[in-house]
RNA sequence: GCGGGAUUAGCUCAGUUGGUUAGAGCGCCAGAUUGUGGCUCUGGAGGUCGUGGGUUCGAGGCCCAUAUCUCGCCCCA
């Protein structure tokens, strides 16, 4: 019996590592010039940080956590998301400890855990990027989040997205337009689809994007959160749209975009492709000023966003077909055994001048060899016999033009400069 | 967790109502005389037909179970 990788896991292989390595680098160079600082954190944390800030109701919590009990007795779980942890974090180490400071971070590539159904672009161990700020309650904050995300799908050459935008006011009102929206959903209970007639009692908000056709009509006369918004929730959201146009920044409001983790409140967005199927949404974020508190830090505000890293390689393969070869400056074929000391302090003094070099590990015909520097896209076939080591030359031959010379040995590593 | 579809060579897939040694394209390897890639030609290697049972004289094709992927729901990045 074979023994393959677990249900809902993947491993990263070349030529998409390569493209992994892309994204993060995208990541980490916006991170920069944001001016963002990266953290990293435990992969495992004490169950109760997840319930108390994710939701207890929440299906992430309550269903889809990988949970053990440690050697010590600890209930823990692998992060199902990684801002219940950042906040922790900041909290224990005192990042955001008076008013008026500010917290910068990002995260990148880091993996995250769910008992899920696995489906394209869903997977039990995913990766996820974003940032958290903290500290901040200027709608300019949710810009820099907003700006940060888009930024990073334009460094990378991706357009083809849509941004959605919606406010969720503050938790009070909040829990208001809930009541008036449930008491509104009442009266067409037995219209609602089984799953909503469900979540009327768990999460009634949810309904509100849900993709069932009868739900959506019934949706649509619904109480709406912006019409009990309070002043001021109107104007941080006001004035996010405008500080979005003034960045240049497409979006779209949607009334119904809700999001599922109990600690937003005002700014929601998330930013869907149409290359990804039913779980199209490449990054989502908000607002959570709550949150801070509620895990026993100062009562700071918050944004941030996360971002799914699988997905986002699944739709930039889509893109561009197939992914290009890592280039290769230098080959260098042994056509005679004799020269092999030569080979070897040959490749050494190219990859010593910064190009990078390989030759045959097989000891295959000179046939085989130039066949596999034509494969790997050499630019270059330094070619070594008896004529190049009685002359203590070597031949340099261009893969493109298929022209060659014989030069000597000192000249080789300037040659491949250039092109 | 619920309902559909799929699983045959490294990859993409054929495989007729169950019937000899399971095929193609691409890829891979090797040759087409001296130390030269791509193009062409020739040859070759490579498959427990996802796994385990069952029906049958005989199963890649039928039945059952199971695993994984996938589509939709749920949930969400």
């Amino acid at each position: 019996m074979n023994i393959k990788a677990p249900r809902g896991t993947k491993d990263i292989l070349p030529p998409e590592s390569a493209l992994w390595q892309e994204i993060e680098r995208a990541v980490d160079e916006t991170a920069r010039v944001f001016g963002y600082d990266e953290i990293r954190t435990p992969m495992f944390e004490p169950v109760s940080l997840f319930k108390r800030s994710v939701g207890e109701t929440s299906d992430i919590v309550s269903k889809e956590m990988y949970l053990f009990t440690d050697k010590g007795g600890e209930e823990m779980a692998l992060r199902p998301e990684l801002t219940a942890s950042v906040v922790r974090a900041a909290i224990e180490h005192n990042l955001i400890s008076q008013q008026g400071s500010i917290a910068k971070l990002y995260y990148n590539s880091a993996p995250m855990f769910r008992y899920e159904r696995p489906q394209m672009g869903r997977q039990r161990q995913f990766h996820q990027f974003g940032i958290e700020l903290l500290g901040s309650p200027s709608a300019l904050a949710d810009l820099q989040t907003v700006a940060f995300a888009h930024s990073v799908y334009q460094r990378l050459g991706f357009v083809n997205f849509e941004l959605r935008l919606n406010t969720l006011g503050s938790p009070e009102i909040r829990e208001k337009w809930r009541e008036y929206l449930v008491a509104y959903l009442r009266k067409y209970v037995n219209d609602l689809s089984d799953d909503s007639k469900r979540r009327l009692e768990t999460n009634p908000i949810r309904i509100l994007d849900s993709k069932n056709e009868r739900d959506h009509e019934i949706v649509r006369d619904a109480p709406a959160i912006s019409d009990y918004l309070d002043e001021a929730d109107k104007v941080h959201f006001d004035t996010l749209q405008a500080h979005l146009t003034d960045a240049g920044i497409k979006f779209r409001i949607d009334p119904l975009l809700v999001r599922g983790l109990d600690y937003y409140n005002r700014t929601v967005f998330e930013l869907t492709s149409n290359d990804l199927g039913s779980q199209d949404a490449l990054c989502g974020g908000g607002r959570y000023d709550g949150l801070v508190e509620q895990l026993g830090g100062p009562a700071i505000p918050a944004v941030g966003f996360a971002a799914g890293v699988e997905r986002l390689v699944i739709v930039l393969q889509k893109m561009r077909g197939i992914i290009n070869q890592t280039p290769l400056d230098a080959y260098v074929v042994l056509a005679d055994k004799s020269a092999v000391k030569t080979l070897i302090e040959v490749s050494s003094e190219i990859k010593g001048a910064g190009f990078s070099c390989t030759y045959d590990l097989l000891e295959r015909s000179m046939k085989a060899q130039m066949r596999e520097a034509g494969k790997l896209g050499a630019r270059y076939v330094v070619i070594l016999g008896a004529d190049e080591i009685a002359n203590n030359s070597v031949t340099l031959k261009n893969m493109a033009e298929g022209s060659q010379e014989m030069i000597g040995r000192y000249l080789l590593a300037d040659r491949l400069g250039k092109s």
